[in-house]
DNA sequence: ACTTGGCACTCAGGACCCAGGAGTGCCAGG
DNA sequence: CCTGGCACTCCTGGGTCCTGAGTGCCAAGT
């Protein structure tokens, strides 16, 4: 129902528009691109294109514009990836190179992206589910209470407090920490909350109310409290866009965490690069951008996701490249 | 040279222009206040008003706008600190009582400023330089690198990875990490760094080199990077004031550290609220917006400052009692 | 020495109209 | 199935006009 041509087309409707940002008509398709027939033509596959709910004009005798579903046969079927020119691959590397910690890493990431697509950024941290403990530290802060400081594989460092039932001293603080260490090192953090279930056997009878409440504060960390965070960079990029009054919704949106965290989280598998088009999107306030976003991490498993966040007037193939590269490099470096 | 009645006239037109973001005129001024004179007398005051430089109007006649000038005149001497209300009180209060860590506490802080002024709000984290060591901890990595962990008395923790000259056992750690201890415990972070000068006779000499690394990574975390974050909150915000086109400018300026370090960092003693109006500002970008700041701490000491940054159009006063709470509370929380 | 009413002046903003042009849909012929 | 021609639509930009808010100034009043 669709012939090449037609195809063609809407390739080339995609291609202007996102580059022009004004409704393109058949005359300047012809221009521009080496159809060698004539507008009537063109016009005849832009009103099937347009029945078929591919493109819309704006208004009677205006050019077309592609819609959410136009965009999203682009990207499946009409482009590809487009690699990055090796001058961006190199900026990439010199760019992350210089990391100190997984925090740097992460802002650098963003910063990247951000430069790079001249879209929105967004990073998710390292899932914790997915590593694994590396070493537990406890620091008495008063005779209640402790620090508890939690540092994983991927070099994340997890803290927090814990307030005790009862006083603790240094010595059995010492005992505590062996054990943790001693139990939970190396382990999956999955498995981390089983392995904690059985603690409680390895402690002295007096001090198990203590050992306690840093248990449950461990496990609440890891297992319950998935406080994975998702960084943000290059808001200033979508001024250039013209969101109309909608911005103001895209902006908040970007604040919410848990917001943020729906629109990445879900679906695609690693290495693949997943695209959101508009009304695709689930979260109310992001039905007018797209989100292109693959997952990253060490090896074959994803640790966390990152994209890029723009107008669905978007240049998906250099968007598409870009996060599959820095995704890539990213992963290398953890 | 500027009666009482030039100067509440003045007032009376920043009020009037901060609530309805038109330029105020005579004759709206005597109805909304009662300033019991006519039209006519106000007019002259204005042309004083303007002759001077507090006031301008943005075409021949349009009403008077309020300059930076104006602003500052206001600030300093025709407006205080409007308290908050009992029921914002009781929020803050309430706002920040679930924290569970730093972080969480200058999370929070930042989404209330913004709520609560409706303002972007700026928080920056509590300075390395004047809070202590509490705890210092390495965790191996591989063979020749570490992690190192600094838990300061603010309950922050900073986290750098070292790189090693040579290999280290795990024997050589727990020695390292007892000398560390031992003589960094309690420390002013300002004094470590003379501190750390002394450290290497303390240890043996076949582990010099690896321990010269660590203590090199020490004093650059703690002394020579003043990595002290900005966060940055309710961006949003920003689409209801109407930049014209200098929002870009504006994000911009917000996403770069630096800039909002220099921002912010600049004078005014602890416990003072500080106002910095347009074109005060140095930073670039900025020139179009206000800065209502203060110093945060516990007890007497500045920790580090957080704020309100918003169009120079601002209710100074509600902003101003808002920063000056928040800043209250979170010195008491910490 | 201020204050006040009166008056002429200015100018942004909205309403309105008009022409130009880009783009379309349709149709008949190749 | 493609193409040229043609009539039609309607957005866009420019121009004009008008209105209303607001001003500055002046002369008279207190």
């Amino acid at each position: 129902m669709l012939d090449d041509r037609k195809l063609a087309v809407l390739r080339a409707i995609v291609e202007d528009f996102v580059s022009t940002n004004e409704p393109v008509g058949s005359k300047s398709l012809v221009d521009r691109h080496n159809l060698d027939v004539s507008p009537a033509t063109i016009r005849n596959d832009m009103a099937v294109l347009e029945e078929q709910g591919f493109i819309v004009q704006p208004h009677t005798s205006a050019g077309r514009i592609p819609t959410d579903q136009g965009y999203r046969l682009f990207v499946d079927r009409l482009s590809g990836v487009k690699p990055l020119s090796s001058a961006e691959r190199r900026a990439i590397e010199t760019f992350l190179a210089g990391a100190y910690d997984l925090d740097d890493v992460v802002m650098r990431t963003v910063r990247l992206l951000a430069q790079l697509t001249r879209q929105v950024a967004v990073v998710q941290y390292p899932s914790l589910t997915k590593s694994a403990v590396r070493h537990i530290e406890l620091v008495p802060l008063t005779d209640r209470r402790l620090l508890l400081v939690l540092i994983t594989d991927t070099g994340r460092v997890e803290q927090r407090t814990v307030d005790l039932p009862g006083q603790i001293g240094d010595e059995a603080i010492t005992q505590l920490r062996a054990v943790l260490n001693a139990c939970l090192d190396g382990r999956k953090l999955a498995d981390v909350a089983t392995v904690v279930a059985e603690l409680p056997e390895r402690v002295t009878a007096v001090e198990r109310p203590n050992a306690a409440a840093v248990f449950s504060v461990i496990v609440e960390t890891l297992v319950d409290r998935h406080e994975e965070r998702v960084v943000v960079g290059g808001a200033a990029n979508l001024t250039q866009a013209d969101f109309s009054r909608g911005l103001h919704e895209v902006l908040e949106a970007l604040e919410e965490q848990v917001v943020l965290m729906r629109l990445l989280g879900e679906s695609g598998d690693h290495a693949t690069v997943t695209v959101r088009i508009g009304s695709e999107n689930e979260v109310r306030g992001l039905r007018s951008t797209s989100l292109v976003a693959t997952g990253y991490g060490t090896g074959d498993q994803s640790l966390a996701r990152l994209g890029v966040l723009g107008p669905t007037r978007m240049d998906y193939p250099t968007a598409m490249g870009a996060v599959r590269a820095v995704a890539r490099y990213v992963g290398q470096i953890l």
